[in-house]
DNA sequence: AATTTCACCGATAGTACTATCGGTGAAATT
DNA sequence: AATTTCACCGATAGTACTATCGGTGAAATT
């Protein structure tokens, strides 16, 4: 209950985090035709003019939701790669799936933002969703070297490249439908996934 | 070189498609966020208050845009049964990604444009690309159905369903990624698909 | 031929928003 | 204690856009 007595740049910064949570709680519902300079300040509790002392303006804002959703984004990705570890050859293809499918339930905000941007050739976020996007498939095709599938000349390289991205696709998509309670049992998600995958990975083989 | 003489009526409703293509463009280009009265009647050729003598307000358009691309989408889904229907059954599971990822060639703006309205939730736009992705998994997998793989039981239909959505995306990520030059070969990504999708239906065919 | 209709125009009122500016008081520094 | 800094405020100029309105001339109707 005591107010703890914050240093000036204490507050300040609290004040952003503020405005900064406010901005993607307003971009995930409204979008980013919603998101104006005054719902933003108004949600965390400032004057609509005091929005310019945290950002230049609104770009500024949106670079900076940026940076915070690459900071989370790659948090994650390390928290795939430890987790993949851990587990046992033999989960280790299912449980790579389970990983992002949680990171996209706990903050579905940002990956409907990003789907969004990638696809808005007026978003400031865009050059950013398209990086995104293409650090995941990368993620993932190493993921996939890891497992054992190498990919020596440049056609295989291509094909666990299109692999990997249209798995990320499906798994996007089913973490959605998993959100909006079409898919409600994370299992059978996770069934279809691996099933996705291994029937394309077949084709390496086959090719090796 | 002679000019027909149009009635008025008819001229009428060429204005009315070029405000229509013109807002497509725009759209694509510049997103919904660049999409204005005066831009869409300026490439249209004609005054930005004269886009009131055809569309009640800005809604209005975008419900237009909504029909028109619900018609163009119906007309492709009738082709792609129809062609199926004409190859041997051996190339018709090939066949039925080949159509989707010509028509997204064809006309990749829609795509794009309905991508965008599904993950933003103040697109008068997003409605109806809710349902337009529902009717293509819906249509996915009666073609699933049709090649032999029957759902029974609630958990298999899921399943399908699922297996439809998740190859949906894939079907939608890699045609993008071929128009943007990084798989430029249909044929590979048709080769990756079709892995995809058998490797998903083989735990319907082990379950029956 | 006279009259009516209507697709189009330019001008403009109204709205929503961005970004700036001068001021204030409490925190930080001297 | 005196001075400086700065996170915040309210007011407001400027901008971009929507939608309306009265007017016009050619097409359509009588």
């Amino acid at each position: 209950m005591t107010h703890t007595p914050l240093t000036r740049s204490e507050a300040k910064e609290l004040t952003r985090r503020r405005l900064i949570r406010a901005a993607l709680a307003i971009l995930d519902k409204e979008g980013e035709a919603g998101l104006t300079t005054l719902k933003v300040a108004k949600a965390a509790g400032i004057a609509q003019s005091t929005f310019y002392v945290h950002f230049k303006d609104k770009q500024d804002l949106l670079r900076s939701l940026g940076d915070e959703g690459g900071e989370r984004l790659r948090r994650s990705m390390r928290e795939v790669r430890r987790q993949a570890r851990e587990s046992h050859d033999a989960e280790r293809h299912r449980e790579a799936f389970r990983i992002p499918i949680e990171a996209i339930c706990r903050h579905p905000e940002l990956l409907r933002i990003l789907q969004r941007a990638r696809h808005d050739p007026a978003s400031p976020l865009r050059e950013f969703a398209v990086e995104t996007a293409a650090a995941y498939r990368d993620h993932h095709a190493a993921d996939l070297a890891e497992l054992g599938y190498t990919a020596d000349d440049e056609h295989d390289r291509r094909r666990l490249e299109m692999i990997a991205e249209g798995v990320n696709a499906a798994t996007n998509a089913l973490a959605l439908g998993h959100l909006e309670g079409r898919y409600p049992d994370v299992e059978e998600v996770l069934d279809v996934l691996v099933a996705l995958s291994n029937g394309a990975l077949r084709l390496l083989k086959s090719g090796a």
